[in-house]
DNA sequence: TCGTAAGCGAGACGGTACGTCGAGTCTTGCT
DNA sequence: AGCAAGACTCGACGTACCGTCTCGCTTACGA
């Protein structure tokens, strides 16, 4: 049996190690938490991973990229359709800053975010990471439209925008404290608005 | 004990450069557009600025206060009273939006932020920073509660961080171009909610 | 304890390829003339050779008894008997430095005798080959000895390290440039000796 | 009172500090006895004299002119004139290998010397130190053609190589031990040379 | 004739040293 | 006492080799 044609080659060698590649992404994400972004140092990634440093530089060519592969492995939305937006959001939310509360992801988002802006590359890595991550928010967003529980000509991009912005804000300005208690004020005033009108 | 009126500690010796002092926090401003916060090297700011490392130094403790400070001298939001929330708020945001695409504000800010989270000394001096260039936006809702225009009982700080969010959103999540543009259906929303039931 | 006679352990699986043998120690060659002992590295020789660098440590514990080994190849003393231990050191001496001037020797054996002092498993390897390097201009000596050319109480090596004495100090301190022409003073003056008594 | 018209400028900033020069140059003859030119690394230099790396780099390129600068502070032939050239010679080099015995110049000057072929920068380093150590040895030979001790056409360079050629065999090809009673011997076989015509 | 044991090129592995750069401090002579 | 300059120690950078270790693939022998 011919081996089929576009096998682009097994690449000769001996194959890069697996066990390393997941070991260095775990101390990525415990230094991370324990150090920081900019207290981050390759060579401290290499020792607690038990690793060389080539081994690193083989695989990533700078920290940046490593940091966003390790940044790939925390946990994001998960989606939930209750049949109610209202519902929706809020459990989302709530799962959501528990991750926070438990993960490096405070650590990490807004190190990667606010690196972004300098770092072309890693501007480049980081849109598609992002994007993903919010995928389940906008589903839930397009299933209330189905649903005639929003509006259809409404932007979802913006609505989404407009929940998780406090989320954000309170993300890069403010101490950083995340409580899930703050998710039913915050989602109830976002679908009824700030208006009197209705008062 | 009443220091003499006009001798404020005058202090023997040559006084402090007034000139070098506005140089250094000119040239970092320049750098962190340039190289961003993590490119951003004392020894640079030193070489831009004609001045030595120590004058640096013996102003700033590190780089983080210096950075601070020369983030101070950014403009934030310009307060606004037009007699109408709504009105208010596009036009103090869509004049800092410009500020935004003037100044090194967009490059300087998400660099901050983002490492707020793992430099609790920079984490002390942003807090008050950060807190004083919104208080013209708490007014504007003040104001508008003053008048009837919002709930009585409504969460200012959660108002603003609506009302704000889709931009924080945008500059830390999506490519940082913010467009004055985006504000009024921004506002719009935030103001009106995204329920459909009383729409 | 006799072992089948021709099976002088034949040993299974594939016999190593004297061909790559051969290509390494060229490679080596190479490039000590090229870079050196102390720029030469296995890893280099083994790009040149076409080769694993398994394979070569394979065969050599180290780089140290490769390039001894490759040190090997190189052409020494060619025995010479005129009858005339003057004539006989002459030409010896002469076809030597024509040797030096025409192939890797120059090059490699400076570096190998100077890291000798440091490198006790070089200095055991490159030991017996440096003394039978030697063992034709001894030979010349005692045919001197024998015909009564030279006291017959003369310590021979004394003698020998006398004659390639020079060669020896212009190949470490002088430029290494080594000229056949220098032979024929060199030898006449270590045989008649420095002193004007007998002059 | 006027400064010197060319005092080249003091040159500004704090000046290079000559204990740690001469720390460094210390604990590089140090670790030569200790592991050898190919064992020393800059890094083992700099720990050992209690300096930053880039202190060292600051003064000397690579580790070769900092091995030639540390190998200038060790001894070489000290003049000697008793009116006899053998009794000079004699001296000269006995006091010479007792130098070789309790410095690590002989752990030096091999390294040196076999590293010289091969890089240039080193070889031109090298040249002048070489000669000038050489020169006492010159002069006592100078002295004993004006004396008519030896003939008055006779090359001194040769017969310098003639006399300490056999210290550089012993230096690069024998073990490296170099015993003070072996000159004499080796001086007298110079002087008065190999033939048996004068027997 | 075929299995199997060793050799093969390739290249990844954990390390160590390289030479550079920046941090924050210290030391000049000058103002 | 502040200033520009620049050397100081320290420690991380990203690279290059060390000598070892898989890979998948020959190759030649002996069952």
């Amino acid at each position: 049996m011919a081996s089929p044609p576009n096998t682009t080659s097994t690449s000769a060698g001996r194959p890069r190690s697996e066990e390393a590649h997941q070991a260095i992404l775990d101390a990525t994400l415990e230094l991370l938490v324990e150090v920081g972004f900019s207290g981050l140092t390759v060579e401290g990634v290499a020792s607690r991973a038990g690793v060389g440093k080539a081994t690193i530089y083989r695989r990533w060519a700078s920290k940046i990229p490593l940091i966003v592969e390790a940044f790939g492995q925390l946990p994001g939305f998960e989606d939930c359709d209750t049949g109610s937006l209202a519902e929706d959001l809020k459990q989302m939310l709530k799962r959501y800053l528990e991750v926070f509360n438990t993960t490096a992801l405070s650590a990490v988002l807004p190190s990667l975010a606010g690196e972004r802006f300098h770092n072309p590359e890693l501007s480049v890595l980081f849109e598609p990471v992002s994007k993903n991550r919010r995928q389940p928010l906008l589903a839930a967003f397009d299933r209330a439209r189905e649903r005639g529980e929003i509006p259809s000509d409404i932007d979802i991009e913006l609505a989404a925008d407009l929940v998780v912005g406090p989320i954000a804000v309170a993300l890069f300005f403010k101490g950083g404290r995340l409580k899930p208690e703050m998710v039913t004020p915050m989602v109830d005033l976002a679908l009824a608005g700030l208006g009197t009108t209705r008062a």
